[in-house]
DNA sequence: CATAACTTTCAAAATATATTGAAAGATATT
DNA sequence: AATATCTTTCAATATATTTTGAAAGTTATG
């Protein structure tokens, strides 16, 4: 195979895995494009890379900032700016889990936590059919919470150590 | 809160959330009606409450039962088939944790080694980049891969038990 | 075997999501 | 302070996904 057909390949596959992870597809193929790159990229490069619009190449790589998986470098005699990515793979799957964690795990708990105070006869079936599922759901959506809020503090050799013992 | 206030918010929530974890929302909504409903419910139960068309009910209802988080049930004396839910919550999530681990984890870790093969200049610095990122990506993907494999089949306390101890 | 009861299919329609690009907004340069 | 360079915005548009519902398919019943 090809560097360039690798290339596409590679950045096609991240946007489609992406894609079904809560991460948009051009997001992702933006951040595959920066991770391959040895060099950081102007925003004009990413779009014709990428062949997208100004103003898609200009939202992604601000979105992908705000997730903290690309940063802006400014070139000294440079006007525009230049993005780079993140290159340590465990950083960047450990600031997609916390991400991901603050924006759905901490708003699922609080929802559910309201929703085990419904009002209710504690004889009728269905009342308690409701009241068990959604407490049982906080309980194993909490201890995942935890699991992961700890794991991500970890580095990835203590992490891979601890677990490989554990499940030896 | 009332008791259908509070189911409706939970079927509205788990379908959003779901949403964001590449399971459709309205799958994910007959996936909640049924986990908090202590009876068997029909297709036709189904498509009422949740307002959904004919097909939508069926396909859904199949779907589910394809991850194998629904069973049909077969009545005696009735002609139509009911549906109910897994109920406990650790086999829920194990079954989905390893339905997208098959659907998806396997198949990029198949591309990853693929695309180390790339052919090119070792020298070239793009080359190499690639050839790194690929490598490092496939390496932490695969220790997911090893880690969510082996969670699942331990049952929730000895999971939980051991990772109180990881994390002490 | 004809009819009724129920399930499945799938093309069309509706809905939701992503993308574009031109214009407005910044900021630097002369 | 006028101009050039670069960034951001956002309404319009394009694309993708989901949902519908009527018709076809299937299976049980008398």
């Amino acid at each position: 195979m090809k560097y360039n057909e690798a290339k596409d390949k590679f950045i096609q596959a991240w946007g489609t895995l992406a894609g079904s992870w809560g991460i948009s597809r051009s997001m992702a193929q933006v951040h595959a494009l920066l991770l391959i790159s040895p060099d950081s990229l102007s925003a004009e490069e990413v779009m014709e890379d990428l062949k997208i619009s100004r103003g898609s190449a200009n939202m992604n790589l601000r979105d992908l900032i705000d997730w903290g998986l690309v940063f802006k470098e400014l070139v000294p005699g440079e006007r525009k700016e230049f993005f780079y990515a993140e290159k340590d793979i465990w950083k960047v799957a450990k600031q997609i889990i916390n991400e991901r964690r603050k924006r759905e795990i901490e708003p699922i708990l609080a929802l559910l936590e309201e929703l085990k105070k419904v009002e209710g006869n504690k004889n009728d079936k269905k009342h308690k059919a409701f009241i068990d599922t959604v407490g049982n759901l906080e309980s194993v959506v909490d201890k995942a919470d935890f699991a992961l809020t700890r794991a991500i503090k970890l580095d990835e050799n203590a992490l891979v150590g601890a677990l490989f013992k554990l499940f030896k």
